[in-house]
DNA sequence: CGTACTTTTGAAAAGTATCAATAAACGTGG
DNA sequence: CCACGTTTATTGATACTTTTCAAAAGTACG
C-alpha cells in the first residue's frame, strides 16, 4: 500500500519537479530494505561509523547532539519523506544521533546504492540535493532563532515552521496539526528549560495565539502568531530544484 | 602568483584527497573570473536570485541573516578556500547575505560551470560535497552552541573552532591567529550584545585563557580554554571524502 | 584635529534557569 | 476496570545571566 508511488519522499519531490519513469524506478529501488524502530532507541548514535542513511516512511524522528555536560540540543525533527543521515554518508561518521520520537518505519539506504542512483540519474541526484539544501536552510533558520529570538518568538516560530513542513506531506493545515512531541522535546530544540517552555506555552495560549495540548498544535490566530514570531516563510517558498 | 596549484581551495581539498591531473584541470577552469570586493558591501544580498557562487581566495567574509526587527545573526565566517553560496545555486535564490569583513578577492563560479564540472569529474563533485558537508557540520555545532552554551563557553568555543579552520589553510597555529573581526561581529555571531561580548572577553583574558586584542587572538592556555568551551574537535576530525 | 568607529565600564531592568512541589495523564499488570 | 508507578505538565519563589541604556575613553584615518 505504501508503494513508491505514494511514499512521502516521492510526494515531496513530485511537488517540485516532475520525475521520469526511469527516475521513479531508481527511486523505487532505493525503497527496499524497510525497517521498524521503536520510540526512544537511537537509530544512529553520535560517532557511529556506518555508511547508511535512511528515508523516513512514517513517524517522527529527532536528530540531536549530546554535550559533554549531558545536556542535549535537538537540531531538527524529521517527518515522513525526510532523509536521515545523508551527511554522515559523505563524512563517513555520524556527528549526531537520531532518536525516534514515536515508533517509526524507515528505509535503509546504503551509501553504495545512493552513489549508484546518483550516477544513473543526475536529475534525481539534483532533486535530492535540492531537498537537502532546503533542510539545511531550515537548520540555518533554526540557528537564527536561537541567536536572535526570545523564548516566545522562538516557540511561535518553531510551531509555525513545523506546521509548514507538515503541510507539504499532507499532515497539517492552517488550523494546526497532530504533534507527538513532549514539552521536553520543545525545551531541547529551543534551548530552553522545560519549565520555561511550559510558561511560554501558557502565554501563547492565554494570548489566543496557539494551543499546544493533548498531542495537537492548534493555531488560534495564525496571523498574529506569525507576527509574534517574525515568521517569514520565504526561506521555505522555493521553486523546485534547478534542473537542466 | 595565486595559481590553482596553491589556491586555498586546492590546498584544503588536497589535505584530504589526492586529485588527478584531470580533476585539477577542471578545478583550474573554475578559477577564472576573479573579482575584488570591498569590506562592508554585500556580495550577495538576501533574496537575490542569481545563480552564481564564489570561492574565496583571500580575506574574510561573513554570511548572515537579517531579522525583521533589524537585528542580524551571523551564521558563519568564510575564510580563504571556502565556498560562498553553494546552496543558493540549488535553491536558486539566496536565503542569506554575504558581507566581506575586509577587502577580499573571490572567484565567481556560475551554476552551469559547476554542473559541467560535476558531470565531468564525479570525484571532484564528491570532494566538494564533502567539504560542504563539513561546513554544514560546523553550522550545526554553532547551533548547538547557541542553544546550550553560556556566553563564556560560546566565545571560547568560537575562538577555538575558528582557529581550527584557519590552521587548515595555514593561517593559524596552536598559539593563535590574526583576526580582523570586531566585537560587534562576535556579538552577531554568538547571539550576544556587544557589551556582553566585551565583558566575556575580559573574563577570558583575566582568567588567562585567551586574549582577543589588536586584531589577534592568542590562546593563553589552550587546554583550559578547550575545557571551558567543552570543545570536542571530533566533528572536525574527518577523514577525507568517501570516494570510489 | 575632527569625525566615525570601536572598546570599555557602570547601573538598572528584563529574561530565563533552577529548585521544589503538586497535579494530571498514561501505561501496565493484577 | 482499577491501582500503581512513571512520565509529563503545571505553578511559585528565588537566583543568576544577559540586555539595555548611558557615557567615556581609545583608535583609525582623511
Amino acid at each position: 500500500m505504501n508503494t513508491v508511488e505514494n511514499s512521502p519522499l516521492m510526494r515531496k519531490l513530485s511537488a517540485f519537479v516532475a520525475l521520469s519513469s526511469k527516475e521513479l524506478a531508481v527511486l523505487a529501488r532505493l525503497h527496499q530494505r524497510r525497517k521498524s524502530f521503536v520510540a526512544g532507541h537511537d537509530l544512529v548514535h553520535q560517532g557511529q561509523s556506518d555508511q547508511a542513511a535512511y528515508i523516513l516512511a512514517s513517524g517522527w524522528v529527532c536528530s540531536y547532539k549530546l554535550q559533554p555536560d549531558g545536556s542535549r540540543q535537538i537540531v531538527d525533527f524529521q517527518i515522513p519523506g525526510d532523509f536521515l543521515g545523508l551527511r554522515s554518508i559523505l563524512l563517513r561518521t555520524s556527528d549526531h544521533s537520531f532518536e525516534p520520537v514515536v515508533d517509526i518505519q524507515a528505509v535503509e539506504v546504503l551509501a553504495s546504492d545512493l552513489f549508484d542512483a546518483f550516477e544513473q540519474t543526475p536529475r534525481l541526484a539534483t532533486a535530492i540535493l535540492w531537498a537537502a539544501s532546503r533542510d539545511e536552510a531550515m537548520v540555518v533558520e533554526h540557528l537564527v532563532g536561537l541567536g536572535q529570538r526570545d523564548a516566545e518568538a522562538r516557540m511561535a516560530h518553531f510551531l509555525l515552521e513545523l506546521g509548514a513542513k507538515l503541510v507539504l506531506v499532507g499532515l497539517g493545515s492552517r488550523d494546526g496539526y497532530d504533534c507527538p512531541l513532549t514539552q521536553y522535546h520543545l525545551a531541547d530544540v529551543l534551548g530552553l528549560s522545560a519549565v520555561h517552555v511550559n510558561r511560554v506555552l501558557r502565554k501563547l495560549r492565554e494570548d489566543g495565539l496557539a494551543t499546544f495540548r493533548n498531542g495537537r498544535v492548534t493555531f488560534d490566530d495564525f496571523d498574529r502568531l506569525a507576527a509574534r514570531a517574525g515568521f517569514d516563510p520565504s526561506y521555505l517558498d522555493h521553486t523546485g530544484p534547478l534542473l537542466k
